[in-house]
DNA sequence: CTGTTAGCGCCTTCAT
DNA sequence: ATGAAGGCGCTAACAG
């Protein structure tokens, strides 16, 4: 079934029937609703390809996800999957461990899917200020703000991490705490540099003193936030709260505090960052720096399809996350050592 | 950059181009390498939508994923793309509620995108067994292995669910529990009805009568979960373990159990199924049978190619789960009620 | 408003 | 072993 077929079939030229296709203005109605009828019919359905062929360029975009561990991406991709496909766009998706290339990796995807945009999901930001000159068409950076980078077509959207770590790392100075370990992502992690930022912020606005013995890093993964809490524990690091820059690090990290016997909220209090599902089914219920997912979703492929369909600009969105009191958050008590 | 380019500073014509880039054995060795060689260096890239419109079929591979909350599925998926990825085959997901009709579905994809296989992971036997003989491309049904589905064209992969569940309340029998509770899947679940089967052979083996009071049902997905959970609780349920037919339902049921003031596993023992990565780093540590999620995706992957590439036959893979003993079972003391 | 027609990049007989 | 040539289904000038 083609299009031929359709032209046929209704009596008409097939550039009409490429016209009702693409919804031309300029069919007569009635012939527009003759051939949509005749399409529904015989359940015609346009080749992609031959459209792509001749256009040169495919209605897909792709979702370079750093990070296959992170559950907070995970949820984020069905929030991206269903939106562009709202738009009438098709996403695909394409998994890179946390510490690959995502400039090598576009660049390939570039020549062998032809997207009209990519979503970034986690990025480096000294690989894009590198390479990103590279990607020409429409992308957005996702999670990931930065001043450092500023390219006509890279969008970013985010949330403001610095001053989210601040609340955090208030509430728990709030409860009285000041012995407050921090683990953070790694070294090359943007949000994670600002989330340091913020959390440094907040205790020294409260007359604390930033202890580097208690800042740990991690990857975005259960395992690494474990060992990297082991190490904290094995070097006998005191403190009675931790700020974990991400629901699961905090997860890996409650675990190996219970392996070593302590108790959270009893010995350690704890709040997380990114507000994943599970976050609310723990136990304790975790507290943490909600990240609003599914508007940073639409506003991701808002951007992303304004800058495709209009040539609109790139721009920045910054979102505001809220937090979400747990039970793993109380006044001090003792802690590790 | 066309073969027509590569034809020209070839030096020779465009079918010879189009035999090496299909790897025919009609061409002289040196010619290939020297056409490979002039590839490389300018970085050509065969047009996939020209090579598809010909072809008429793509090389790809969709994954219909029925629930977007399954963190199980979430792992199978990033194992999938990644196998699919290593046989040249690019994956496609299409994520669908838990409740859809994933006939529908597919046959949308099947017109839409023309995949050369389909993978589902999950799905309902009833659906299939009434629409699947729509779909005729090579198909595997992941995680539902049932004896009333029989096409040529799906293969099933997945676990002796049944055994498994046997083995999961056995193991809680034998730490002394007689009281047990379940909360399986929804009804229509495949899995879920060979587990209920399992879990309640190993109870009447050991002479203790499964007690319908004590079965809930749940969707896979942590809220509904702890919803079944306050039900069962709400009427008075009185149990000391739990079998979870899924790591997210368990996780759930815990959150539930822990809210109403019972603990895990001094109050309730719980054991799950799935083995995701969650259930190694919660609190307590929670014992699940383990699915072989690699092996079940290779596994997968392998059936759908051989189906594709050599018109294999559909073939049914069933793997053994694993026990993974955690800290969320020890014999009984109080439970609730 | 509608029809005619020339490709888009590639594969594939059919010759040579 | 290699070349020439005709489409695959669709879009987009260009003509009416």
């Amino acid at each position: 079934m083609t299009i031929k077929d359709i032209a046929r079939l209704s009596g008409c030229s097939v550039s009409t029937i490429s016209r009702v296709i693409n919804d031309r203005p300029d069919v007569r109605p009635e012939t527009k609703e003759h051939v949509l009828q005749i399409m529904r019919e015989v359940g015609f359905v346009p080749n992609t390809n031959a459209r792509q062929l001749k256009i040169q360029q495919s209605r897909s975009v792709v979702f370079v996800v750093k990070g296959t561990q992170n559950m907070f991406f995970a949820d984020f991709l069905v929030h991206l999957q269903q939106v562009v496909g709202l738009y009438g766009y098709s996403g695909i998706i394409s998994y890179l461990d946390e510490d690959a290339n995502e400039m090598e990796a576009a660049e390939k995807i570039l020549r062998e899917i032809k997207p009209k945009g990519i979503i970034f999901l986690g990025g480096n930001v000294d690989n894009f200020r590198q390479s990103f000159d590279q990607i020409t068409i429409p992308s957005v950076l996702a999670t990931v703000v930065s001043e450092e980078l500023s390219f006509p077509n890279l969008s970013m959207v985010g949330v403001d991490d610095r001053a989210a770590a601040y609340q955090a790392v208030t509430h728990l100075i709030a409860q009285g705490h000041r012995r407050i370990c921090v683990i953070g992502g790694p070294p090359s992690s943007h949000p994670s540099k600002m989330r340091r930022l913020g959390a440094q912020q907040a205790m020294e606005d409260n007359g604390i003193v930033f202890d580097p013995q208690l800042y740990g890093l991690s990857s975005y993964n259960f395992e690494s936030a474990y060992n990297t809490m082991n190490s904290l524990l094995a070097r006998r690091a005191r403190f009675t709260a931790l700020f974990a820059m991400s629901d699961v690090i905090a997860i890996g990290a409650i675990r190996a505090l219970a392996s070593a016997g302590y108790r959270v909220p009893e010995d350690v209090s704890v709040i997380g960052f990114d507000g994943i599902p599970m976050s609310r089914y723990c136990v304790p219920a975790l507290a943490s720096m909600v990240q609003p997912t599914g508007e940073l979703a639409l506003r991701c492929v808002e951007l992303l399809i304004h800058q495709i369909e209009h040539g609109a600009p790139a721009q920045t969105v910054v979102l505001a996350p809220t937090i979400q009191e747990g039970e793993s958050v109380r006044p001090p008590r003792g802690g590790p050592a």
